[in-house]
DNA sequence: TAAATATATGATAATATATTCATATGAACG
DNA sequence: CGTTCATATGAATATATTATCATATATTTA
């Protein structure tokens, strides 16, 4: 089984699932993507892809201020795409799960068409 | 090779893409998870996944007016998540690729877990 | 070519969202 | 236990976004 018969698993793993879309997951998905829609929650997304990191070094990486980025990344972790514990004074933030990973990179592919 | 392979072989490939991410790719990704990221939108979206239709079917299935969902059609069609082509008076509009559909799919697996 | 139908578009008003500033909370440590 | 460091949070402001309303454009047909 190479390329295709998996792109096949896919597209009937797909199919089902949109077939099975209803009203209230059409809003929660929404919500979902709007989470990845602002650049500042995904250019933490990005910088936490190279690793789990504390607020400070995350504000570093992205040259924004400390509330700005506690704010987003509140944001990010209600709706469960980051994990955090504490560790002494400081909080580590890292990615919640490899969807994640592979809704932004299917975001990547359909832009680098 | 299963359902093991093709995992590896995403996840190599989703690696190479995010370790290649720069800010201005951000940035259009965050552009491109915006325009999901509405619950019109994805409405739209989904309702076009069961093929193609012109504006006057689409305001029916989500019961909204004309003039609303022109305004995401375009915002669709600008972002070349859709495609339109004139039929006569009315224009039909059809899913642009199969990213879409992935995209979409990664965010209901997300979410049904 | 005027009327009818289908769709698009501009302006506006209502709402949502992000950032900033000020301040609060929480942990460590003298 | 008061100070310092790390982070969180509430309020306010600034900006963006959506839906609505009115109207414009495009196509067909009488």
């Amino acid at each position: 089984m190479g390329e295709d018969g998996c792109r096949e698993q896919m597209n009937s793993a797909i199919n089902h699932l949109i077939a099975n879309i209803d009203e209230v997951e059409l809003s929660e998905l929404a919500e979902l993507f709007k989470i990845f829609g602002d650049s500042t929650r995904i250019r933490i997304l990005a910088d936490l892809f190279q690793g789990e990191k504390n607020v400070t070094e995350i504000c570093a990486d992205l040259e924004m201020n400390q509330s700005a980025v506690s704010h987003q990344l509140k944001i990010l972790k209600v709706s469960k795409l980051i994990n955090s514990r504490r560790e002494g004074k400081t909080m580590i933030y890292s990615l919640a799960d490899d969807h994640v990973k592979t809704i932004i990179a299917m975001g990547i592919e359909h832009i680098e068409e």
